[in-house]
DNA sequence: TTTTTAAGATTACATGTGTAATCTTTTCTG
DNA sequence: CAGAAAAGATTACACATGTAATCTTAAAAA
C-alpha cells in the first residue's frame, strides 16, 4: 500500500528507525533491527511497531518478498532534514541560522572542518548572489 | 516552590508560553495570555495549564503578588536554545552544523545579513583558534 | 505431514500532550 | 453584605508515543 502524501510527524523513536533505513535500503525488518541494535537495545517487536507506524504515516513503504517485507523510505533524508531544520530554526531562532551557529561557536563545538565547510558555503553563496 | 534541577522536556505548546515569558518577565498569566494571543488563539485556561506544567517541570517559577502569580523563567533562553540546537544537530546532522547551514543555502534561505553574521563568527573563531 | 518457528497484525498499556471545563476561593461591585 | 468575577487548582479526555506481548498464519524443520 502506498500513500502519496506523507503526512504527520515522525516521532523520535520512529526517526531512529527511518535513520537506519536511509542508510541502506530496501531492508527487511530484521536488517533494521540488527542495525539498530548497534546503538539501541530495542526489542524487535518495538521496531516492528515503529515500522508499521511509519508505513501508516506514509513515510515508509514496502514490497513483499516471500513472507518478509522489504522496506524503503518514501521521503529522502535530505528533504526531511531540510524541512525539520527550517522549522526548528524558525521556532527557536526566529528563522536565522547565524544565531544557532553562534551558539555552537561560543560553546567550542565548532571544528576546523566545520569552519572550512562554512567558508566554502559562504564563498559559494557569494558567487550566486553577487 | 522552587526546583533546582530543571528536568523533563518542554513540549511545543509549553515552549510557546516560555517563549513569550522570556520576552519580558516577571509576568502574570494574563500578561502571558495577552501576548500569546497576538499569535495563537489559545484559551486562557489552556495557557494556565501550560504554565502549571512548566512550573511542575521546574523551568518556571513564580512569586505571589496578592492573588495573582508573577511568573519568571528558571532557565535562560540562550541556555535552552543552545542545548536544543546541540541535540537537534547531533540527531539530524551527526553533530555538524555545516550541513544544516548547507540546507539553508541551497534552499535560498540565507540572507545577506545571515552571511555577514556567519563571516563575523568565523573571523572571531579564527582569532581564538589560530 | 505434523510441529515448530518466525513474520507481520493486532492489542495493550502507562505516560505525555493539546486543549480545555469545572471547582474553590478570594476579591471586587453594587 | 451578597453576588459576580477572576485567579489558580483540579479534573477531563482524546490522541500520540514508547515499549512491548499476544495472536494469526505461513513457511521451514523434523
Amino acid at each position: 500500500m502506498s500513500n502519496d502524501n506523507p503526512k504527520a510527524d515522525i516521532s523520535n523513536a520512529e526517526f531512529e528507525v527511518l535513520d537506519v533505513l536511509w542508510d541502506d535500503y530496501p531492508a527487511t525488518s530484521s536488517d533494521i533491527v540488527e542495525r539498530l541494535n548497534q546503538k539501541k537495545p530495542w526489542h524487535d517487536k518495538t521496531v516492528k511497531t515503529l515500522l508499521s507506524r511509519l508505513v501508516k504515516k506514509g513515510v515508509v513503504d514496502f514490497d513483499k518478498a516471500q513472507r518478509q517485507y522489504l522496506y524503503r523510505p518514501l521521503i529522502a533524508r535530505e528533504d526531511y532534514t531540510k524541512k525539520e531544520a527550517t522549522s526548528f530554526v524558525s521556532r527557536l531562532f526566529k528563522g536565522k541560522v547565524a544565531p544557532l551557529v553562534a551558539g555552537f561557536a561560543n560553546q567550542n563545538s565548532l571544528s576546523q572542518q566545520d569552519v572550512d565547510e562554512l567558508k566554502a558555503l559562504i564563498k559559494q553563496w557569494e558567487q550566486n548572489n553577487d
